[in-house]
DNA sequence: AATTTTTATATTGTGCACAATTTAATTGCT
DNA sequence: AGCAATTAAATTGTGCACAATATAAAAATT
């Protein structure tokens, strides 16, 4: 009784894009887990280092902008990371609001046991690396789009 | 000094496949967020209504195959929306192990006022709407790939 | 200079997402 | 039939993600 298989009807979950973007995310958090886990690492948890590690120290909203996540998240997100010694959190003395993420000894020396990473999930993967970051530079430019549509002034 | 910019270093957070679609995916619920709590939802309770319009009655396992979740976020999402009075949860007879989730009358009435939800989300968005589908071909075929990576025999 | 406004982070409360474990029903094996 | 192995869902505990709100410091305004 309740099966529409109407080809165009929009509802249909095989013509979402946000589904398929959704269970990626899903299923790519759940295949880093147990690597960043030997680490001590969680997905975002990573991302932070990832961003440290380009450029520390960097503010709770500097990581927030480059994440596309805010204070709600991050706050307790890097309490958790100052607990494990990897980063430190100190107010700003030329702006008492702010809060610099930096990264402790054992923050940057993680880096190394990280560099194998990448290459640890990509391994067994078939298909042409090329495609992959062509899918990654379109993700990428729809994450562009999106992430002005979230912004304040977003009377869409 | 904390500032690697190496060309092809692959910890770049810009080289990361899996960067785009975290962000997309949190980005995409933020979107979703404000017109679905109009009609009672969260974004995954969404997608269990777009599987449920499609085929009800449906098991727990069933769902969590088609949205690749498990019972472990299934069963209280389930739950709330029983409490919502959206679907029903009852034991399969033919197998006790079974949870049958059904639509009940208010849940098939929703689908009307849902309707618009694809429309009003792709509003105001620039780009070429076959560029988006040739985008979710994409990330539905990286899906079916990490699927087959996250399951029971993954000796990858 | 005092007050309003804005900005940066933190807090609170709800709802996922998942690993690990548990419970209970069915199947397979002998 | 009786018992071990498997299967389906639920439970437990941790960590996000986010809206809404709170707190406090800096900037802007009068």
């Amino acid at each position: 009784m309740t099966d529409r298989q109407t080809p165009d009807d929009p509802l249909r979950l095989d013509r979402q894009i946000c589904f398929p973007l959704y269970a990626a995310s899903n299923l790519i958090n759940r295949l880093y887990r147990p690597v960043l886990s030997e680490l001590g690492l969680t997905y975002p948890q990573y991302l932070v280092m990832l961003a440290l590690w380009e450029q520390s120290p960097r503010t709770v909203g500097a990581l927030g902008e480059a994440l596309y996540l805010d204070s709600g998240t991050l706050t307790p997100l890097l309490k958790r990371m100052e607990q494990a010694g990897l980063v430190a959190r100190n107010r700003d003395p030329e702006d008492e609001r702010r809060v610099q993420v930096s990264l402790t000894g054992d923050g940057r020396a993680l880096r190394k046991r990280a560099e194998s990473v990448p290459e640890t999930l990509t391994q067994g993967f078939e298909g042409d690396p090329s495609d992959v970051e062509k899918l990654r530079d379109n993700v990428q430019a729809l994450v562009t789009t999106l992430a002005k549509h979230a912004k304040p002034g977003n009377d869409a």
